[in-house]
DNA sequence: AACCTAACTTAACGTTGTTAAGTAAAGGAG
DNA sequence: CTCCTTTACTTAACAACGTTAAGTTAGGTT
């Protein structure tokens, strides 16, 4: 009950909006009710997050298929920004706040594994271009050239989150910047 | 004064650690007095970020001489980067988090002028590229490459920011990705 | 001398995350 | 049935936060 609660009222309101009490408030439990389950906040935000970790790697699944790797890479960049779009809240919470490093052994998500790790799969798909020679010659380093491309589509999405109100700069439609970026990126890799 | 206080408590703490008590304790006044001279805590923040977003114009004054729009477009990448590394808690505060967005005329930025106006600088760029025909011939719109640009080199040092504590990811040396994301989105642009 | 204004201070308000202390119910163990 | 422990809460409070109402002082103007 307390996850459900915090869950949408994050996803509703945003981090600021979300106070114990009013978690407690939806629940009608006290807020120390959930310091029962929960040593404090940020270990709820950190179980959420670790939620919506899986629910976006569980998104990859169906575009494991695709056979070619740099289509993939194309699918798994637009999927990746269309999670952020959809749950901007829960995206800031994500990726675009420090939070200390959770302990690998408490985390949900088996690292390395390309099911349940969205970076893993992500390096498997680079892992795949390499293998395949679909890359530019110089290109050799799986990580680099994953968290780069990470990086591209990380900063479409986290510029919209954080800039979309920013409106004397005269934002090109969302789907059109997605698009776009993922084509750099993949003509950029491309040889 | 207290801007000053401000300003250094932000860059050595980070947004969470400064209070508008211990701003006052710093200048030695009552926490009262920075509301005579504020209206808010946004407020303060927002005139701080203001002036930071001047400074980050002036780092590309050297770089506007540079002939080859190709060559000062990395470079700008370049130097947008190391901005945000050399003082990520500014750069939280001015791309990160999401402020309601300040009226055109309370700025003390002059929109449009490359000269004050970052953005408008990474525009006029892309648009020496075009005119000079250096990028693809699909490639048009200044804006929406210039989003694009803005949105990579983004992406590669506010993950930089919000993740290097996660040391489940072999992060690969931050000049590297720097240059590595630069080189990408050249490539993806130039014919 | 009277007044005004700018620049503060003290004291407080309401809200936040969090905790100390107490309570009530449930489930064995003897 | 009684005693004890564990689990799952509650009420009341704490310190810290952003912010404000009300009062005070110093300097200049009339």
């Amino acid at each position: 009950m307390i996850l459900d609660a915090a869950r949408e009222l994050f996803a509703t309101e945003g981090y600021e909006a979300v106070t114990m009490r009013r978690i407690a408030d939806r629940i009608e439990y006290s807020p120390t009710a959930i310091y029962f389950h929960f040593k404090d906040k940020e270990s709820l935000v950190r179980e959420l997050c670790d939620a919506d970790f899986l629910t976006l790697a569980h998104q990859f699944h169906r575009i494991a298929r695709v056979a070619d790797p740099l289509e993939r890479l194309r699918q798994a960049g637009i999927a990746y920004m269309e999670f952020g779009i959809e749950k901007p809240n829960h995206y800031r919470l994500m990726f675009m706040t420090p939070h200390p490093a959770m302990p690998a052994d408490e985390s949900a998500i088996e690292r390395g594994n390309p099911e349940v790790d969205a970076y893993a799969f992500l390096k498997s798909i680079i892992a795949d271009g390499l293998a395949q020679k679909k890359f530019r010659k110089e290109l050799t380093d799986a990580d680099l050239i994953a968290q780069t491309v990470w990086a591209g589509v990380h900063g479409a999405i986290s510029l919209h989150i954080a800039k979309c109100n920013d409106d004397w700069i005269e934002w090109r439609d969302m789907k059109k910047r997605m698009r776009f970026m993922v084509d750099l990126l993949v003509k950029g890799l491309e040889k």
